[in-house]
DNA sequence: TTGTAAGCGTTATCAG
DNA sequence: CTGATAACGCTTACAA
């Protein structure tokens, strides 16, 4: 059933459509009596107005996209939940409404012609890598409103976790516990929120007058690598002077890492402490549980949000950036 | 920036909106000297037709509603990602577009309202429960282009798991390797999916002639209960025969299981052998890897879509399910 | 207080 | 072959 529009109305009232209009909107030059006559029809049979006239006549498109490439899938896997809750949120204050884009490798391209088509009104881009820095300046170029998440890039609004003060609360957490021989573990290299954990690792080291090994540094060359843990445990196992503790950037990877771990006949925490980011929600369940670094995600993803509705809604580009506290959460596995 | 609208370019060109349309649409009657004019210029100048005067214009919505309640969280946890993408690849191919609710309770006022302003054609509903199932049907009532994904109602176009057959396909296997003492654990009732793993589970152990016992069946009676497992777990060890294999309806639960059973000093599988429901990617990396079902998510979601999509394009409500067969994964825990 | 006209950006149909 | 008219559903400004 289609809803029926102002001139249905109007004509079964034997009023004018601009009369029932006015009472909708509740203007103020309408008589009590034809105002008390429509709101009793509109009791009955509610209105529903055509959202595509209203953006058409306005301008306005009150729909944000929200970009999920693949390729970040390794960082955002556990992620689009919270993601989703976050920006559901937003979108719900300002009554806009939430396009979902789920790219095989960030498009910038789809992303204009999405905003040109007047489909969405602006980007909330999430876990955008290095290789796509140069599209998001392209972007920009083009006056489209977007925000970064889980990323960050100078000149555009990011929305990003502290990723530096994530790595140093992890190692410190590590030295603190009395471990002297620390290694990292990360991903890929094209996203900078793990150059940042891996800052932070340095900096943490450094501050403690440990010096920073490079063989202790290990990270997959390829963005999906099912061996990597595997061959990088190994490796490090092999070092004359193995490490006690490992630092992994990413919950995942740090799982992954304790079973490499035990598989070596290594045992966690008493031979190997390891540390992972993300807290995942199984991570609690391991054996042993997993300490960690907690991001925000959900507030992330809100306020990103947040801040993409009012550049949409002022038509102002802004590029307030914001980084968001990492939590240490401390379990067995340390 | 604004994209030009026909109107502009034809200003500029010195021809009439209506010429530039055709050759964009591709129609016949243009002179081949005003199409080169108009294709040169559309060249420097690509055109992004305004979405909204185009459904205005057809009626055709071209947006699927993917809903997703959250108390549907507890079954979909893991499945956010995969769903969408497979929702992501139907929509691409027919140039439909995904728009995402996240509610915190489903809201069938609310689709009713999407769908009669216009905003999105039909609905994917996600993990619907049988508390909304008479929602469901005054949506029906209404003729909004409906689908179900991952729970299953009479007359609905309902895609879903064969769950029978997976709780069935569990049970067979842990009989098949020896346990003869079955418990099985699952969340709130609600869900249509529970209920029919527990008929998988009661086919299979009559079909061995083994009884059901009902305190081998705990559920939970709240719809989050972080306790749950612990305490079914130890009633389940306290009894006179306790069981020898358990069977959860989650991974989730299945995990949790795992860690309380190895807390009251049983092992995996030697004392008590456990099986799982859904394949989440952090089981394979448990200790012991989780033996699990599998659902094929991902393919469901799509051709839920797809259905959804053709129900749209043609307006015609129809009520085809499908019924999906789950895969056993046999790791460690059995 | 109410109705009319014009416009948002398309397209189908008709007239020239 | 090309331009004009009308329509999709709404709102703003203006006229009655």
């Amino acid at each position: 059933m289609s809803a029926k529009t102002l001139k249905e109305i109007a004509k079964e009232l034997n009023i004018s459509r601009f009369t029932v209009s006015r009472v909708i909107r509740n203007d103020k030059y309408v008589s009590d009596e034809t105002r008390k006559l429509v709101l009793d029809y509109l009791k009955k049979e509610p209105y529903f107005p055509n959202t595509h006239s209203k953006i058409l006549f306005s301008g306005k498109v009150p729909v944000i996209g929200l970009v999920f490439p693949s390729e970040a899938t390794v960082m955002l896997e556990f992620y689009a939940q919270e993601i989703i809750k976050g920006a559901s949120i937003a979108v719900k204050e300002k009554d806009f409404h939430l396009m979902l884009f789920a790219q095989d490798t960030f498009n910038y391209q789809e992303c204009i012609r999405l905003y040109r088509s007047k489909l969405v009104g602006g980007f909330v881009l999430s876990g955008i890598g290095k290789n796509n820095f140069s599209d998001i300046r392209q972007l920009k170029k083009e006056k489209i409103p977007q925000v970064l998440l889980c990323s960050h890039l100078k000149g555009i609004p990011s929305f990003d976790c502290d990723n530096v003060e994530g790595g140093y609360l992890a190692v410190k957490h590590l030295i603190k516990t009395g471990r002297g021989r620390i290694a990292f573990m990360h991903g890929h290299r094209n996203w900078v929120d793990v150059s940042d954990r891996c800052k932070g690792y340095k900096k943490a080291l450094t501050e403690n007058k440990i010096d920073v090994d490079p063989n202790y540094i290990k990270y997959s060359r390829k963005i999906i690598d099912l061996q990597f843990e595997k061959n990088a445990v190994r490796e490090l196992l092999a070092l004359k002077k193995s490490p006690d503790a490992i630092f992994a950037a990413s919950d995942r990877m740090a799982i992954a890492t304790i079973m490499s771990l035990k598989e070596n006949g290594k045992k966690v925490p008493k031979d190997v402490a390891v540390i992972g980011f993300d807290n995942i929600s199984t991570s609690e369940n391991l054996n042993p549980a997993l300490s960690t670094v907690e991001q925000p995600i959900e507030s992330m993803a809100y306020i990103a949000t947040k801040n993409l509705i009012q550049m949409i809604l002022t038509g102002k580009i802004i590029s307030k950036s914001q980084l968001f506290k990492p939590t240490l959460i401390l379990r067995k596995s340390t």
